[in-house]
This record gives structure tokens, sequence and C-alpha cells, in this order.
DNA sequence: ACTCCACATGAGAATGATTCTCATTATTGG
DNA sequence: CCAATAATGAGAATCATTCTCATGTGGAGT
């Protein structure tokens, strides 16, 4: 009742494949290139669609950039956070049960239910990080 | 040289006025249609201009509703997070400093450099919980 | 295996928030 | 007060995402 029926369909079956050979964040736009690159063309509405779908099963994590895009990436089951390069993208995946406590906390403090939370990091990476100087404006603010 | 010369214009008054008499957290449509309504127009195009301003001066809190939308709202300066209310969109502020430390530790461990992140916990106030009987579908997953 | 039909698909139109363009207006240093 | 130039605003443009609806197809039933 509450999970409405969903057919198996090739389409649906590509995203899911891809998505699971590919290990970086793309945007739905992405997905559907690579699916019609690989000759395994899906409607680009098919692939939103579907994407949603596996998100709301809890199957791909889901963020937002400040462009505003939406990327879509094949996730373990299970629950964690990302750090994020915000120069090349490159992601890492962490887990924080000090933060998991603490948002739970929080919300319990003041009432709130079904508490759920999102927590990103992002930085600069390694190959990414400026070269700078260790003296430059490192200052908080 | 990094901050471009900013006139003061009546405009950009009105925004940040109108800012601070409200405490809510609404889209830059919304402060536009405020500030049509109190007879301080000012351009659509300006009032993201100047919200964007803001938000990269600290000034004001962005926060991104899974609609898509960017909503913005007047800040302490202070650095905190929030807790929303996914029914009626009450807020509350809070600040945790366990987070602030993990955030940290992780970019560095990480080799990250000018680490910076995002934290939102969302859940049902107090008002819009659900009165279902303590029995319903609480388990997790 | 064959049929039927509700759900899935896809091409393109529609939507909606945000950004851009550029002519006009207004701030500020001199 | 004047000129140089940044800021403004109306509407066009952009762009990701969603919707529409005619067509296709899983899969339960026969």
């Amino acid at each position: 009742m509450t999970t409405p029926p969903r057919r198996a369909t090739r389409q649906q079956a590509a995203v899911a494949d891809m998505l699971g050979q590919h290990e970086t964040f793309r945007s739905a736009q992405e997905w559907h290139a690579l699916l019609r690159a690989a000759g395994d063309p899906v409607g680009l509405a098919t692939v939103y669609r579907t994407l949603q779908s596996l998100a709301e099963a809890g199957e791909v994590d889901v963020l937002r950039t400040d462009a505003g895009e939406t990327l879509y990436r094949a996730c373990s089951a299970a629950h964690h956070h990302h750090l994020l390069c915000r120069e090349c993208g490159f992601t890492v995946e962490v887990d924080g049960p000090a933060v998991e406590a603490w948002a739970t906390a929080v919300a319990s403090a003041h009432g709130f239910a079904l508490p759920r939370h999102t927590v990103e990091v992002t930085g600069l990476c390694p190959r990414c990080a400026p070269a700078t100087s260790p003296g430059v404006t490192t200052s908080p603010e």
C-alpha cells in the first residue's frame, strides 16, 4: 500500500547497472548521457524518474551542488556522509557516529520527532589544495 | 582588492532591513513580494543580487529546500545550524561544537584543506508531530 | 502461449527559479 | 555641481527538472 508496485523494465535495470559501474556522483543528465553512450538508451525523463525512485528507496545518495544540480550515486546501504572536494568533485565516504548521536539528541531536546539529517563536509582535496605558502589568509571568519 | 567596492543604495538597505524584521526563512521571491507589499519596491533581480552578496558576506543563512528553492534569512554572526520542521517550516537555531570539531577532524584526516560544512537536522516539531499511537511504524528502516 | 490492460516509457512542451542583458538611474569622489 | 561608473530593473534567456499523453510492454490470468 505504501509501496506502489514497480515493474521490472530494461530501462530501470540499465540505470541501476550503470550506477553500479561508476563510483562518482553525477547529475541525472550525465547518467543519461552515459547510458546513451553505452548503447543502452533510456529517455531522460525515465532517468529522472528512476533515480528518484532509487533515492526514495535509499539505494542512491543524493547531493545538491551549489549550482542547483542534483547529483546521484549508488550507495552502500549503510548510512554515511560525504567529504567532497569543491574543485574536482572527488568524494570520500565517512561516517560519524558522533554526529548521528548529536543530531538525534538535538532533535529530541526540542521535541522534534522523526529526526533526519544532512551533513556534508567540503574542502579542497590534497590534489587540489593550493600550494600557497603556509602563511596566507588562513585567518578564520 | 578581494572586496570590490559596494555602493550604498536604498534597495540594499530595504532588503537588509526587511531581513532584520522577519525571523523566518523565505525565498528570494517571497522577500521580493514582502518588499513590494511594504511599499519599498525593489526589482527581483536586485533582491537576488543583494541576497547573494549578503550570503557571501556571511550575513544571511542560506538553505536549500528539497523543491530546489533557496531560502534566505538574516543570521546572527555566530556560526550555527538549524533544526527545521518538515511540516510547518518552524526553525530553531542550534549550535554543535562537537559537529564543528568532527567536521574539521574528518577533513584534515583525509588531507582536505579549507573545510566547510553543511549540517541540517529536520524532523516534526512538537506541534506537527503525529498524534499517532505509540505503537505504529516507528520501526527504523 | 496468447490477451489484456495498468503501469512504464519517451519526445517534446511546460514550468519555475535564477541569471543575464542592457538601457537608465543614482552614488560618490573630485 | 559633474562626471565616472556601479547599481538597478524589466524582461528575455537559461537550465534543470517535471509534466503530458500517445505508444509500448511486463506479467497475471486464461
